[in-house]
DNA sequence: TTGTGAACGGAAATTTTGTTCCATAGAACG
DNA sequence: CGTTCTATGGAACAAAATTTCCGTTCACAA
């Protein structure tokens, strides 16, 4: 190996390296270079003995290979291809690029503070951009059609869930649909809540730790056979595991609080997706009287 | 390890029988689900020492974890999260995913409701990196400054504006700061921006068209004295013109409906812009006295 | 309080994986 | 035709990972 170049440090270089110097490479290591153009998800996450059984080489050539583009050795190379899955679907990084940014902060935070906005700015690009990570649009389609075939929606969320809770309350009001925001004025929730029926609905915001209202509200209402939508942090709060349908948000943290954006955006697309919905229906209808 | 169950065949299946079982395993165990669903692509690629570490567990309870589920270990558990990450994937190459993704955003704006989320996700996200513009560090910074030199602050909004009063009220109680949210509850808000004192803050909040209770309320602590901090979609809107400082906010519109993700960023940096410099004087203030 | 059983953490043992080394085959050049 | 240099395959080695095992802790019941 008389080469000591630097290595690609993304997969998009390294094949952009191995298209460059294919021709110059021997017979063995262009059927690798062939393998690892074709095949980069099983670089990713098979192990060497796999891959080689797989093209039909010796483990040895591909940590050769690896090394005469200047990996130390073939594990590296093999980082680049998992990470590269991942943010290709702009998923995996997520914890990852978290810890960066946290990192980041805590460096600033020498600093003074001043750019605490940008910052925030960053956190919560990527909390956004993961959100239809944990959401599917299936996911969502269900959401829309609990509150499309209920007859009252009840929104239940306190603390730091209550202003997407009155987000959701209001804006669904707006939207004509008939809406209690149960909101525990006079300590009146339990009764509020007990009025439900099995023909409304539910919606309950929440997240760690879980207001007890707030699971009250959704034991209630399972118990009085209504379905439940939650927008939660985790599949398995107290929340979720009663629920009908569940939305799992994870929002970005910084210094020990934790932020509200991709909630916000996830209720407003619940609620805009419903009053698109209802306004298809509505057209539809209108067509058919004419 | 009393179960001789069958293993779950595919990561989805593993999901439902792990929220399945979630109340019946002991706490360790749960910890461990918890992590499972929430990081599944760690799960997928990273090494078992890695994923205890990151899960605060020991290996070994890993192990246990996949035995108790019918795995014959932690490998086979993994096995299933690695090849759901690559049907996700289809089997296309880079370039082609990058492809696809960017034109499922672009055709979303034609289609039905299905992929509403990446596009609430995509407006967001321009509206979040616009705000740096609209709002500088210095607007920032003074408005961290009122917060801190003031008495009490008072928090006012309604309507569209009011889960993002909420939220600055409810926060800017927690950073330990005297709060009253002007809500309204009985009809009182005018009685209670009446009690404002020159010492004291009002921050609103209002959009366009802009509330009558809002303006008035900011008319009444400008009449008394009081500085007041206006957020808001222009900077010569009603709150806008009497305020001692104005932070604007331009919210991506999508079909219509305006969004709040940007402006629940710009309260969340308020608010912890707060907190960490009352945090650093109080540290000062520790340091002094020794 | 004490006894019993399950769950846990940690270290040891084992298996798997990645890497290095070397003998050999093959090509290039003299 | 012989020498030399490079590339290759395979085995040996080293590192790292996973799994097992066992002493201890914890919770619950007697």
């Amino acid at each position: 190996m008389t080469d000591a170049q630097i290595p690609p440090t993304t997969a998009e270089e390294l094949r952009a390296a191995i298209l460059a110097r294919y021709d110059g490479l021997s017979k063995r290591l262009q059927q690798i270079a062939r393998y690892v153009l074709d095949e980069p998800n099983e670089l990713a996450l098979e192990t060497l003995a796999v891959i080689a059984e797989r093209s039909g080489v010796q483990p040895s050539a591909i940590v050769r290979f690896a090394k005469s583009f200047g990996f130390d050795g073939a594990s590296q190379m093999q980082r680049l291809f998992r990470d590269g899955l991942l943010s290709g679907h702009a998923a995996l990084g997520y914890s990852e690029r978290v810890r960066n940014f946290s990192r980041a902060v805590d460096n600033s935070a020498a600093s003074g503070g001043a750019e605490l906005l940008s910052e925030f700015v960053e956190g919560n690009t990527i909390a956004l951009q993961n959100l239809p990570q944990t959401v599917s649009d299936a996911d969502l389609t269900a959401a829309v059609r609990l509150v499309e075939a209920c007859d009252t929606v009840f929104v239940v969320g306190v603390r730091r869930a209550f202003p997407i809770a009155a987000y959701l309350a209001y804006s669904l009001q707006q939207a004509g649909k008939r809406t209690t925001f149960v909101d525990g004025v006079a300590g009146l929730a339990r009764q509020q809540v007990g009025m439900i029926r099995p023909e409304d609905l539910l919606i309950a915001v929440s997240y760690q730790p879980y207001a007890e209202e707030t699971v009250h509200a959704v034991e209630a209402a399972a118990t009085r056979g209504a379905p439940v939508l939650s927008i939660s942090d985790s599949l398995v709060s107290p929340i979720a595991k009663p629920a009908t349908v569940t939305l799992q948000v994870r929002e970005s943290e910084i210094r020990a609080f934790r932020s509200l954006s991709a909630s916000m955006c996830l209720a407003q697309a619940l609620v805009i997706g419903f009053a698109f919905e209802a306004s298809r229906k509505e057209d539809a209808k209108n067509r058919r009287k004419r």
